[in-house]
Formats: structure tokens, sequence, C-alpha cells
DNA sequence: ACAGAACATTTGTATATACAACTATAAAAT
DNA sequence: ATTTTATAGTTGTATATACAAATGTTCTGT
């Protein structure tokens, strides 16, 4: 549906206009899908996104700072996001030996496990998405949005 | 910047998951920049939004489900959003007499003021993005997001 | 060795969002 | 006319986010 039924506009939107909700409106449906997905297993989007840094360590820890710079969103905070990993049982975190400042995560066996038991569903989320365009074309949106955001 | 060294990924993204993080990440982006031009001013992006959709309807009221449906993130708690737009003058709040379920919202003269105050604002913003891409990937992006999402 | 700056994280507080339950009103069915 | 169903918004509660201030630790310069 294009955007402007979307948002039921009732003026005819430029294209500066058009492209940014368009953008956010993608966005919000992505998100919705996915925080959809992963309601049965009470994990928010960014609680998700914090265990794939983790298990991308590979055994190796990770600290606060290093978790932030990878997240997409970075203004989340991050020690209550991962309190409530720590309550679930699927990170550890220890003070660093070497520097006390900082703190040392990783992702447990049962975190290793509720996303091995996530990926098929994760993949077929992202796939429902991207199999709507074309090998070029992905690659051309990838393009777009970089240029777009020049950043 | 690439969307693998933003998110500094150690493994190679595949495309189905890189468009999504980039689709995040440029919406975080252009939002964020967003929250800080209105910022001074006190207004949330969702606020803003509202405002828009009540000039939009050139005097006529608008009730919660009218508002709700223009709105981009539909799920946001419109009577609190309201609310918050009470409070700092910018709209009205009446029961409806022909039905009294409904209510209709409008704009006030201060309201438009501020919109019109920060309509320069708002265009510099959207075409520093836009201004980044000419006419025909403007038009392509659109495209390709409306196909993407399929929605 | 000590003061001050820099760093890494946490805490406090205010606001926003998500979503279910609730209230009030109007329309439809019997 | 009365009950049922549908509609329109509001409220409660839990969680998330934003951002400034605070805490504890380490480093740097004298």
């Amino acid at each position: 549906m294009r955007i402007e039924e979307i948002i039921k506009s009732t003026v005819t939107l430029n294209y500066s206009k058009k492209i940014i909700l368009n953008l956010l409106y993608t966005q919000n449906i992505i998100a919705e899908k996915f925080n959809t997905l992963m309601k049965p297993y009470e994990l928010s989007s960014e609680q998700y996104n914090v265990l794939r840094i983790l298990r991308g360590q590979k055994g190796c820890p990770a600290n606060m700072f290093l978790i932030q710079e990878r997240m997409i969103a970075k203004n989340s905070n991050t020690t209550r996001l991962i309190d409530k990993l720590l309550d679930k049982e699927l990170v550890t975190r220890d003070v660093c030996t070497e520097n006390r400042r900082k703190i040392e995560v990783q992702i447990t066996k049962k975190g290793l496990n509720l996303l091995n038991e996530l990926d098929p569903t994760v993949i077929e989320y992202e796939e429902s998405f991207s199999n709507n365009l074309n090998q070029q074309e992905i690659e051309q949106l990838n393009y777009l949005l970089e240029k777009y955001r020049n950043k």
C-alpha cells in the first residue's frame, strides 16, 4: 500500500516528507512483527539483539561498552537490559578482574539454547520480507538507505 | 557507512538480515535527529505528528479514531498524548454533542503558530536527508520500501 | 604519593509505549 | 422497553527509553 493511503493523507506529500514517513512506517511494520514473534518468549527485540551480540562473541566476554556500540538503538539502558536477561538466567555478569570498572557479560547455555530454538523463526521472519525483493533490488535498497542517511 | 561497520559485526551478514538492520538503523538516525530538533519545543515526535494531523483537518475537528488511524506508530496512547498537548494549550478537547462517545480534538491558534514556526526547521530537516538522493533514487527508494514491507 | 581527569557503569527520575481491562454511550435485536 | 452487542475512549499496570547525575575505578601529571 502506498504511504499516502496508509496515513490517509488529505494533502499531496512532497518527496522529502513522503520518504521519511515511508521509512518510519516500514520500520514500524518490521519491528512490530518481530515483537510479536518474541512475545511468547518474553524477550524484547533489544534483549534478543543483545543475546545475538553475546553469541557472536563466541565465548569471549563482552563489556557494557562493546554491547552498546553494537546495539542498533544506542540509547537504551544497557544495565537494566542486562538485569532482565540475568533474571531469566540467559546471561552472566561478573566484574572484570583486570579492570574492576569493567563488567564481563556472557551468554549462558540456557541463552544459547533459546537462541538456537529461535533461529528458524527469525530466519523465516527475515525472509518473509526479503523474499518480496530480488537480489538486485535488495542490494539497491541497501545502497539507497545508506546513501540517504549519509552516516 | 556500511551497516556492518556500524554494528561492528564480526560475521558476514546475509542479505535478509542486513537489510533489516539497515532499515532499523536508518530509522533510528532520522528519528533521533527529529527528536533533537523538537527538544527545545518540548514536543515528542508523535506529539508533533498529531499537531500536523490536526492542522491537516483545516478547522474540522478530529476524533480519537481518526487521529489514531493517521498516526505512524498506531500503538501509542492517543488519550495521554492529547493530554500532554492540552497541558501546553496546543489543542482543545470537547465531547461531541451528536455522539457523546466521541471526542472532538482541534488545534488551537497557539498550536498553529507553533507549527508555522517549526515549518522551516522541519523542511530543512527533511531535505537534509532527501538531498542525498536524486529524484529518481527517491522514487526508487519509496518503491522498494513499499514492495519490501508488502503492506 | 596525591590531586585531578578520564573511564565504565549504575542509579534516579521523568516520560513514553504496550496492552489489557474498564467505563460510558449508542445501535441492534428480541 | 429491555437486553445484547458494538463502538469510542479512558485508565491501570508493567516495561522501556532518554538523559542527567552519581559512584567507583584507573590513569596521568606533578
